[in-house]
DNA sequence: ACAAATGGAGAACGTGCGTTCTCCCTCTCG
DNA sequence: CGAGAGGGAGAACGCACGTTCTCCATTTGT
């Protein structure tokens, strides 16, 4: 009864199952050293239906950063979404960072190791590093305005949570989550004066 | 009178030359995209000095990092220096970095990008980025300490001003410098009561 | 002035890698 | 059963680039 055939599905799933080798190769090494061979090794996927899923690698990064932006937006979401209290759901955020920053197989931003590797060169991933940084960001807009905020500390607080990343990324460690967390306290106590 | 011999000063000469294109081309384009062959175009080096004075890429880039490094801080300390009172020579900081954001050429911030790019393959590029990183925020704990503020000031404020430049890279904008400095603004205050 | 070292221009070498092609096996469908 | 499409393994191709080498011209020291 459902519209897809078998060869409908088993072209989803290699396109599954490379998505998923593409993502855990290049953010853990980066993009550009991870070559397509290494993709398929890791995949079981051939070059051949590679190449049929996505005609070139640098639309294979994109799908590749496009998923996972979906994927941590609603990781995300689902933590601030156990907590009701608007400000609380705030900190929430940053919370969060900090579970993401201690898994072990943290390596920072993957947009922004993206856009520091290939952000001179293709157009495609810039526009998915500036999609995601757009998205989380109005994010963050909409609990700050449910929490009865000015849309200004927005902007604040959307810097914290990219200083937070870089940092730990670079220094391999989560304290910046409670650092910058603990700043977006101040900044959401002031504003309530 | 002086030490130096003409052959010395002529590799002086030639390796800032190559600092000075390797500078301009790696900052602008990214490591990986730019050929030793481009340097050479740029700097008119040969390629057989520049294997000279820089026995393997890395080690231009290496160099590139330290040079850069020596004066973008300096840069900024004759910025702030331009300020007597404390707190104002703490926000002085996101002032000038807004500054740097508007320059034509600006591309983010040199090190977050290396970083990105060779961050899982180059330790030499890993130490630069996080020396670097580690003599900015000192720089700024030395600003937050004069100001009689408290320690863990200094780790908000950086990871303020480093979401600033990832912000300000990816967006192309020079927004982020005033909205970090507000918030340290915010910040600074809250820590007087 | 001459031998020897220095330096430049650019060819050459080796390798890695994105992409395509070849060969062969295996299903599918009439 | 048989023809033909689909798919896998991996070779092959083209190119870019880090690094080294060749061939000369120029300089340097005596």
């Amino acid at each position: 009864m459902d519209s897809t055939t078998a060869r409908e599905q088993a072209l989803a799933a290699a396109r599954e199952q490379a998505l998923d080798a593409a993502e855990e190769l290049f953010y853990a090494r980066g993009i550009q050293t991870v070559g397509m061979d290494d993709i398929r090794g890791a995949s079981g996927v051939s070059l051949k239906r590679l190449y049929q899923l996505f005609p070139a690698k640098e639309l294979l990064v994109e799908a590749y950063l496009k998923r996972r932006d979906v994927r941590w937006r609603q990781r995300l979401a689902e933590h601030v979404d156990g907590y009701e209290e608007p400000g609380r759901r705030i900190l929430a955020v940053f919370e969060w960072l900090g579970q993401w920053f201690t898994e072990p197989d943290f390596r920072g931003c993957a947009w922004i190791n993206s856009y520091g590797e290939l952000g001179a060169t293709s157009p495609r991933v810039v526009a998915q590093v500036r999609g995601h940084k757009g998205a989380f960001k109005d994010y963050l807009g909409g609990l700050v305005t449910a929490a009865g905020l000015p849309g200004a500390l927005t902007d604040q607080l959307f810097l914290l949570a990219e200083g937070a990343m870089v940092t730990a990324g670079i220094t391999r460690s989560a304290e910046p989550a409670e650092q910058a967390g603990e700043a977006a306290r101040v900044l959401v106590e002031a504003q309530r004066r």
